[in-house]
DNA sequence: TAAATGAGTTGATTTAAGTCAGTTAAAAAT
DNA sequence: ATTTTTAACTGACTTAAATCAACTCATTTA
């Protein structure tokens, strides 16, 4: 399992790799500078981490949450990836985001007593669960976390309207290499490498999410490839140029 | 102005046609159950109307703010309505929403300091301006403040992921019925008919919203009409059945 | 180890919707 | 009131990407 990991982990420090049995606290978390945990001290850390549960697992294909379930958490991926998505009248999926390391997930069932939308593992995926009530009363006393909250959803928003720029403005080719560069730049901002990662989704999920054909998906990585832009390797993306492909993504 | 208004004021009450100079109060304005400040009541509504520039008003054309524009205030919408979009680095621009009477825009920009998007008025518009820090001053001391605020995101936030929907899943005469559908629904939920209604943007920003050629958008509004779902009397539109165009939207 | 299942790739063909162009209708401007 | 400008509509034609189909490769399962 993740063997084509490997030819990434060289580029990643050993504790952002795995969760380890150190991390189930909060103050030994690798991921407490860009958690909602980020920048509470002491009493503060103490208090959020006793409301967490850490150190939950999801194996690949299995739900974090399916749309109407009881709404009771919102989640923060460890490592690992999973998809979310919405599902319509006539049973047609439209993927809305894939979440990686450090993303918060839920946020959409915030205000609803069931999520909206389903969330679902790529791969092996540790993430911790945050009781939504007890986030809220303990953000009464501690109103930074509000504004986290807050931070978090404008920033989904954020991503959102992203999304929807991408879909409604460019063609096929440039929303494909839009979609390489944001996993450059998400790897990047994570430690990772800026130039090679795995896309754990199906290229059918990759279809999905930028409204194209599967097979258009397959046709335009094989064009990038030849243009020599990236290599592909199964789910193993190499970027060659970033400066090309970003030229590609918005021209 | 507003001349193409008349045929759906007998549907409405009289004071949430307009701004009347009573409404420069929240305890006196008609869209208080609505609004940021719904449920708040004597003093914190009090000290939450101190904060709130009231009685603005923007002409056809105008920006309510503009992307780049230093991010200081929410607005809250009392009449008429606005498009909501953002312009990529080759200058397309995407319509992300249009908004009107009781919504709540600029939650995009409140985590940045700058608004990542513009908002420009489509017909004459009333408004409410929050200036977001006193916002926040405020919500220290009624968290309900906060609460209603993260209400208001996650809705955003399930709005954005219905458009993405909509555009992900449908072709372009299920996109322009839901389109209809949702303004129908929208207006219905403020007391105006559900069965006519000015759609005060062109029918380019239709399209740009929709993902499809003003043409396109031109030649199915006739085809809806033809056949016998809707009226349409340029920007008036009648729905002459809801089942048979709710039909045509999902399937 | 072979068979079976599913994911991914590539080619051939079709089509939904885009683009281009000309016309009509409706606002602005004079 | 009349001209000018802009928005909307409709038809003819084109095209980007979808669909359909055949095949390869990888991964499970027996």
């Amino acid at each position: 399992m993740q063997t084509a990991i490997k030819t990434i982990t060289q580029e990643v420090h050993p504790e952002l790799r795995t969760t380890t049995a150190l991390e189930n606290r909060c103050r030994d978390c690798s991921r407490n500078k860009v958690c909602l945990a980020a920048s509470l001290e002491d009493e503060e850390l103490y208090a959020f981490d006793s409301i967490v549960k850490h150190s939950k697992k999801l194996n690949r294909g299995e739900f974090l949450y399916q749309a109407g379930d009881a709404f009771n958490s919102i989640y923060v991926i460890r490592s690992g990836s999973l998809k979310t998505f919405i599902v319509d009248e006539e049973g047609r999926e439209q993927i809305l985001g894939f979440s990686i390391q450090g993303d918060v997930v839920a946020l959409d069932g915030a205000t609803m007593n069931v999520y909206p939308t389903s969330a679902q593992a790529l791969e092996t995926t540790h993430f911790c669960e945050i009781p939504f009530s007890h986030y809220m009363e303990l953000a009464v006393k501690i109103p930074s976390l509000y504004e986290k909250l807050l931070n978090q959803m404008s920033h989904q928003i954020r991503n959102e309207e992203e999304h929807t720029l991408l879909l409604g403005t460019k063609n096929a080719e440039q929303r494909l290499a839009t979609f390489l560069l944001s996993f450059s730049k998400r790897y990047a901002a994570r430690g990772f490498s800026k130039y090679e990662f795995n896309l754990h989704m199906s290229r059918r999920d990759i279809g999905n999410y930028l409204s194209t054909a599967m097979e258009t998906i397959s046709r335009l990585f094989s064009r990038l490839q030849d243009n020599g832009l990236i290599e592909v390797h199964g789910k193993l993306i190499k970027i060659k140029s970033l400066d090309k492909l970003d030229k590609f993504a918005s021209t």
